[in-house]
RNA sequence: GGGGGAGUGCCCGAGUGGUUAAAGGGGCCUGGCUGUAAACCAGGUGGCUCUGCCUACAGAGGUUCGAAUCCUCUCUCCCCCA
């Protein structure tokens, strides 16, 4: 019995699968690093906490002096991956792929030791002759492709499948081939991907890679995965307050999780649900942010929902800026337009937020009856509307 | 190539000539309760200079006093057969 090489066990901690069974052990055990690879396709702006999951572990692998290859799909984001979706994606244009690749380093660095990251840029090999597509594609069947989940229970529904679809785990596979990556890490809806990515490497006659795939993330709703699309996620870059807030709002159900995927800890013992999450809130706001700011973070949130008053810092309207056409002649302010004009929000639903009672000034109730207030009524107060949304109007 | 089916509001989904800005559900928003949790209750959810006006049921035409609903063409999607 040959012991456990020192890391294995906190290399998987946390993770749903690893695969296959000792191989990772394995390797680990050969003198030289290993090349960690992971793909993120730049579909979306913003790098969340989802991607942080499986980003931390990468960084754990990082520390202990591993090669981290970051892949940006900036290739295959062309192609449309349908995992965990019911329905295709939808092709982004190459200048919005472009914007997003750069952003998303500089959000991934925010995790991962940019000096000891090796970027690529899967565009740089996959945009091959059709010659050589060809040979790619000719190395794998379409029914070894079918035994993914989501394909089969698609042909069994008799929904479609484009063949660009199907190209997608053969090209992640050889993303694979050509950084020559000894492990992959991606979520768990990638499994299926990320080892098919095996045969894709020994039908090039490379050694097939082993895979490490983490749990996914819920998002603010408990319920479904936190992605960008979905509305229900915490992007990195969020700014203090809102991710304290918005983590704030997680429901109950899923702290755990939370604390055990993004901080690899557990909740605190004993504690009252609003102080545990509380602590995951400040820790989390610290990490992307600095303790000062997670801070001050925590003190706003405090102020506002737990006193109940408004923030020191809120944005400041002009009355003039916010209304377009102007007041009306006679120093009266058309409150759906004002309200719209400093929300960023439609009058239509300016009015409806007044008349149903959500809309304060200086913290108190304004009548839904009084659609135009006289200018001097409004100068230098502060608006509100609904729990958090804040702004000073100015002359 | 042939045949069949479908395109409705953020999403799903009713509606098949007249109180239809369009049932119902989901989501979301506001209010209540509260811990910006869950659950629950109430209201809202196209736009606007709002007791009214404008725009909407894939797109363009047409029939009609009147169309999401009927007709024509176009576009898109799905299924089956080959």
């Amino acid at each position: 019995m040959t012991e456990t090489p020192p890391g294995v066990d906190e290399l998987t901690h946390g993770a749903e699968d690893v695969l296959p069974g000792g191989m990772l052990a394995q390797q680990l055990r050969r003198d030289s690093p290993l090349r960690v690879k992971l793909g993120i396709d730049p579909t979306a702006p913003d790098i969340h906490l989802g991607h942080v999951v499986v980003l931390n572990k990468l960084a754990q692998f990082q520390s202990a002096g591993h090669t981290v290859v970051l892949i940006i799909g900036d290739y295959t984001a062309r192609v449309g991956d349908p995992s965990g979706r019911d329905s295709r994606r939808p092709v982004l244009a190459s200048e919005q792929i472009d914007a997003n690749a750069t952003t998303f380093q500089d959000q991934a660095f925010k995790v991962l030791d940019r000096g000891a990251t090796e970027v690529r840029f899967n565009s740089e090999w996959l945009d091959m002759p059709a010659e050589r597509l060809f040979e790619l594609v000719g190395k794998v069947t379409v029914a070894r492709l079918l035994e993914r989940d989501d394909f089969s229970r698609r042909m069994a529904a008799d929904e479609p499948i484009s063949a660009l679809e199907l190209l997608y785990p053969i090209m992640q596979g050889y993303d694979s081939v050509a950084v020559r990556s000894d492990v992959e890490l991606g979520g768990s809806d990638q499994k299926f991907n990320l080892l098919f990515a095996r045969d894709v490497q020994r039908a090039y006659g490379v050694p097939g890679q082993s895979i490490v795939t983490m749990p996914i993330l819920p998002g603010l709703d408990g319920e479904r995965r936190m992605s960008k699309s979905l509305g229900n996620y915490v992007g990195v870059t969020d700014p203090p307050g809102e991710m304290f807030g918005k983590l704030m709002s997680v429901p109950d159900a899923v702290m755990p999780l939370y604390y055990e995927l993004l901080l690899g800890d557990e909740e605190p013992p004993g504690a009252a649900p609003v102080e545990a999450k509380r602590r995951l809130a400040r820790r989390l706001v610290a990490r992307f942010h600095g303790e000062d700011a997670a801070e001050d973070a925590e003190q706003r949130f405090d102020r506002v929902h737990v006193q109940r008053e408004a923030p020191e810092d809120m944005p400041e309207v002009r009355l003039d800026d916010a209304l377009e056409n102007g007041g009306q002649a006679g120093g009266t302010v058309h409150m759906p337009a004002l309200i719209a004009g400093a929300f960023g929000i439609t009058s239509s639903e300016g009015r409806r937020l007044l008349q149903q009672g959500g809309v304060k000034l200086d913290g108190e109730s304004v009548d839904g009856a009084n659609l135009d207030m006289p200018r001097e009524a409004l100068e230098g107060r502060v608006l509100q509307v609904g729990k958090r949304r804040f702004a000073r109007l100015l002359g």
